[in-house]
DNA sequence: CGATATGTTGAAAAAAGTCAATGGCAGTGG
DNA sequence: CCACTGCCATTGACTTTTTTCAACATATCG
């Protein structure tokens, strides 16, 4: 591990009524009243690759919403080893927990140019003493967070799928919105940590898949990788009629 | 799979304020007038041994709250397979999901000898809305949920460890709290659900841990194991010193 | 007392891990 | 501009772990 210097670029404030993941954000039940409240408090903040958020651990101030780009939720094991938890994309809140206790329960690591809001935890507080309405959006993120616990171990997890296939279930899963076939590309390591396998492993699978022309690389773009989708989820799928 | 005839023994209405489990209750933090609220709404249900609570998609007005046995959390592969997302002990909720959609995520089946208690959905979202009492437990339940995926994701999911330290990991955390050394009996199924492995795989796990004389039987009853959880635990942390 | 479930064990096959060598590519510094 | 270095990915050969299939044991239950 070396040590970065990462310069994180802060944009101003957030415009959270105009926001362009309004209608997906935490806040979309707000009203007009409730928006002077946010007014000042919630900053909009670039990271590059590579940049931690917050560390495992740490006394947390702050709650993330991602706006653009990936990243990852990482656990390390006694011995050093990472485990990647969760990845979030565009729309995802990370940092709910520091609304229970007060500190992170994972380290959060971009995994691409990421845009995000920088929320602090005392205004969600006092919003969520203040008003009803942000409850309901609250409880839907704890939900939609277990959710994805527990796709991740019925999916991803080893048992009864080999690594190839699981491979495609999480290439599936990184698929972008926006451009249909680019996926965010994950070096080898993270993939390992994702599904619990050696990193060569993971290169097996993924040349496996690019002989089946089901993934190819961009020229030009080590952020991503273009796949065939429909490809990949037939592969990740168990449906065949036999 | 066979079909169950399931008698579930109802044993009157809960007395929550003296309920044996109320410090960890959901309703721990409620005052003598909310009680009113609760009287006669709350049942008190036994379930025997490989009983379901619910199903996975099945409309849920119900939550419930384990006072004693224990009780998985199950979902369904494509192929029929099973995949164990939590075991849920004494003290633990289960169907906190429906206070956000109103379905179950997840089919819930007792493992042991069950006491729960059966709470109406519409009385946690009327207390909910009634006093602001019910909100941090609520938090903190939906947190603790997140945590335990998050603790099998990276304890008993594959990777960078074997089937036996794995095995060991879960009997760790089968332990009772109330006989020290008595940890709930799985079968080899379920170890296999649980873990992703072959039930075979399992067995032999727990044949070498019996060799090593840290599980053992107990006769006459078959629900549980007499454990060496020193043992154990020392086999499943990878605290060595080299 | 069979009949069915569940658990155990052995032997062979398959999957994944490990170790090591190689190649490409980006950034650095002459 | 080019060699050099470090990082990451790929590939092969070999080892280990786990699965699979099968046979057999044990227990429960009508």
């Amino acid at each position: 591990m070396r040590a970065i210097t990462i310069k994180a670029a802060w944009n101003g404030h957030s415009d959270c009524q105009r926001c362009g993941i309004r209608e997906s954000a935490l806040f979309a039940e707000l009203v007009e009243a409730d928006f002077a409240l946010l007014h000042d408090q919630i900053d909009d903040i670039d990271y590059p690759p590579g940049a931690a958020l917050y560390h495992a651990g740490a006394n947390g101030d702050w709650l993330f919403t991602l706006r653009a780009g990936a990243i990852k939720l990482v656990r390390y094991n006694a011995d050093g080893s990472q485990r990647i938890l969760r990845i979030l994309r565009r729309g995802d809140i990370c940092g709910l927990e520091v609304l229970v206790g007060s500190a992170y329960d994972h380290t959060a690591i971009t995994l691409s140019p990421v845009m995000l809001c920088r929320i602090p935890r005392t205004l969600v507080e006092r919003l969520n003493r203040d008003t009803p309405r942000l409850q309901k959006p609250l409880f839907e993120r704890w939900h939609a967070a277990l959710e994805e616990a527990d796709a991740w171990l019925t999916e991803l997890a080893a048992g009864h799928a080999d690594v190839k296939t699981r491979v495609a279930r999480l290439l599936c899963r990184l698929g972008n919105d926006g451009e249909p076939g680019l996926v965010t590309r994950l070096s080898l390591e993270d993939i390992g940590a994702v599904l619990g396998v050696a990193p060569e492993s993971a290169s097996r699978a993924l040349g496996s898949l690019r002989r089946s022309n089901l993934l190819a690389d961009v020229p030009g773009d080590r952020h991503h990788w273009r796949a065939d989708t429909r490809g990949l989820a037939a592969l990740a799928s168990p449906t065949r009629e036999n």
